[in-house]
DNA sequence: CGCTCTGTGTCACACGGGTGTCATATTGCG
DNA sequence: CGCAATATGACACCCGTGTGACACAGAGCG
């Protein structure tokens, strides 16, 4: 398959030919930026499978950008992984809440950054695109980010909407609260594993409406399913 | 809950007993082996949900050893960490390279050990492979954890799965009430061995309207069998 | 700057079903 | 027949899940 393409944003030089250097072993194509405004610029040029994003950057943080990043639509669902050298536990619970796809502290071995690198990229991979699902017509849109029943839309929220297309990427198969928050609320998070029963009840309460809930089925003792099967 | 089975290759006595403290501590249920031909018998009598492979082995090396499984299509996705002394860069990219999950170098502490299994095991899918086994028209589906005959599905509780699961993998074999209960409950738990002739009833009824009750068969004095052949 | 609105995570509580244990019936074997 | 092992039904407890409420943080807006 064509190399995955890597944007590196680090202002500090040595890090990111280190970086760049253990990437391109392994056989991904990397762009670099310095800074925000060059990192804006290098994903309009190209768009990148993944970001590798610094916290501290002069100017605009990296904070900042992968907000600004996730507000807008086109890239929304980049994968990011925040590169930090704080260990403050807020911190990584605020970077990871904004939605970054996991969270690697410096200092770091080339190797833990590659396995991180494709532990993201396989979880990124199906329906990592603009692709459209479509279940017995439930139809999830991931260009427009939207899912319609018919002609109906139905309103979903951010977690609700990365919830069902989890699962709709992956249906048939049972999947346990904790592996849920790796895959949709993004890896070494920590939040609280019931926290995953309050969105799996919001996401039956939009699809009830239109008759979908019941795909969402409880597998007591180890966790839910997606299945087009009733029980 | 069945704990899950982990097998730790390692020569030297005293660093295996750490580590088999460390998983029992943990709950996890533990078999060793002193050599890689040791290891071979401890698979194939009971297929762990991931191994401790040292490095260094007297005879047969941890990496031939680990390089052989990954070979053999049964032993192929089984999840292997790498337990070594040695720092070097290059060997830890070896070690990955052959298909190592992870990689602990010694020496290390009991939690930093613990928290890489649980990262592997977090991985793999629950109840190890996604294996669907068959038996006669029966169905067992462990990916979706679903069993059915026919187009009909089967209800049944976590136990009753369990134990059927347990059953169809290991046919045409007499289990006692202790080693099924350490191998469908997991081990150190305590319950009374007759707890085991009411989930057989439980799994019997269960199965009953499917006529496939027959195949539970009580083998007396000795415990259970699971047979396709009446008695 | 302050307001509201929306989304999110956590908690408390309710409830249903799963689980283990016992008492009793039944079966198998010497 | 007598004894021991197993089958079966009943039952009480408790864990896992459903659900509503709430606090908090950001975003948007005047």
């Amino acid at each position: 398959m064509a190399s995955k393409h890597i944007l590196v944003v680090e202002d500090e030089a040595p890090i990111r030919d280190m970086i760049r250097f253990a990437l391109e072993r392994t056989d991904f194509s990397v762009a670099e930026a310095p800074d925000a405004q060059a990192a804006r610029l290098a994903i309009a040029e190209r768009r990148p499978d993944l970001v590798l994003l610094d916290w501290m950057l002069p100017g605009v943080s990296g904070v900042e950008l992968a907000r600004e990043w996730r507000r807008d639509e086109l890239t929304a669902n980049l994968p990011i992984i925040l590169v930090t050298a704080r260990v403050d536990e807020n911190d990584r619970v605020r970077g990871l809440n904004l939605g970054a796809d996991d969270y690697v502290t410096k200092p770091f071995s080339s190797s833990e950054l590659i396995a991180r690198v494709r532990a993201v990229l396989r979880r990124s991979l199906p329906g990592g695109e603009d692709e459209t699902l479509e279940l017995d017509g439930l139809i999830l849109d991931a260009a427009s980010q939207r899912v319609t029943v018919g002609d109906t839309s139905v309103k979903l929220g951010p977690t609700e909407y990365r919830l069902l297309r989890f699962f709709m990427s992956n249906p048939e198969r049972v999947y346990s609260r904790e592996q849920m928050l790796d895959r949709v609320w993004g890896q070494n998070v920590y939040v609280e594993e019931r926290t995953v029963d309050v969105h799996i009840r919001r996401l039956r309460k939009a699809l009830a409406p239109h008759g979908f809930d019941g795909f969402i089925q409880t597998v007591r003792g180890s966790g839910y399913r997606f299945s087009l099967k009733p029980v």
